[in-house]
DNA sequence: GTCTATAAGAGGATAGAC
DNA sequence: GTCTATCCTCTTATAGAC
């Protein structure tokens, strides 16, 4: 009963990786160092995970699915709305998501901008399929935008950017003036 | 006579070395791989360059370096001009720099923006130090500029995350353009 | 200046005891 | 599930011959 509680080995390994995933880097990060911090061996990581690249790539995934999966649950919007309407609204929901929790942000910034040259082919297939997927739920939930749909998601880019690099949060007023000037200038 | 020609092999090295710390990142980048493209042994390295580190340090400091020898460059602007024509014109400098060879600002970018855990201390260190050398020579250019100089750089910074991401040169039309929305942006 | 050889250590991963 | 012990490979760096 007690140890239904506890939290598990191999969720504190999880835990400990992605943080120094994220801070450090996939070559920087060693299996002694993640080991270190959790308080186990080597040995026992290698229980629970076949490998320093599995480890990586089951949080890599994850990451990606649940951003997917926040993406797929934005309910379609209204047709009759103009398409910056639409796609403003798509920009709230997604700077809400962002909001919550940046870092899984950074990671993927981080792992799309520098790829480790030891993984860059995996990384580079698993975004190309990112990129695809996202569209497709996009254009469910807006409609047809494909004048729109690159430039949307440069500017989105450089707000995740943008809260990446100064760690603040950006609000409902910034994004709103934000997204006006976008906009002005996407439409001239 | 004929030796006067040819590439010394401390400038092979360090050629090699800039382009692999550049693209594949320092933690990536190992002597042999550095040694192979340059056609020597490890050893002969070691006669040209003190360690990975020393090599890393030199070639970031001269990039370093020669950026601040062209900000100092810019001559100082007309003293009787608006604040808004004088950060312009400097911009247009910077992007003139920027134009000429961006993997130089690709450089910096990536190891300001995702410092190698083991030269943390060094990177951040020297950042910091350039960063105020560099507001220092801006101040000289045109003057008391403090309500925007934090805001300037933050643009500046956005167009070279973007011409790095997209490898797209931004020519004199595209600069105006987003600085007038810039400059809107930041004095309403 | 460049080489061969090698030290010294870090890192990923496994075998087998408990 | 976790440990000790160990293997193997890769990496930085040095010693000494030519």
């Amino acid at each position: 009963m007690v140890n239904n509680l506890e939290i598990k080995t191999s969720e504190k390994i999880y835990y400990v990786a992605y943080k120094l995933f994220l801070e450090n880097g996939y070559e920087a990060t060693n299996i002694r160092d993640i080991c270190k911090n959790v308080g186990i061996k080597a040995s026992t990581l290698y229980f629970h995970y076949k490998s320093k690249h599995d480890l990586f790539f089951l949080i890599y995934d994850d990451i990606c699915k649940e951003y997917m999966k926040y993406i797929s649950s934005i309910e379609k919007l209204n047709q009759g709305a103009s398409i910056e309407e639409k796609l403003y609204k798509l920009l709230l929901k997604k700077v809400e998501y962002y909001t919550t929790d940046i870092s899984k942000q950074k990671f993927i910034l981080r792992y799309n901008l520098f790829p480790p040259h030891e993984i860059l082919n995996d990384i580079q297939e698993k975004h190309k399929l990112l990129t695809k997927e996202e569209n497709q739920a996009i254009l469910d939930i807006v409609g047809q935008c494909d004048d729109y749909l690159l430039e949307y998601k440069r500017f989105e880019n450089h707000l995740v950017y943008e809260m990446v690099v100064s760690g603040i949060k950006i609000g409902e007023k910034d994004t709103a003036a934000l997204w006006s000037i976008f906009w002005r200038n996407t439409t001239v």
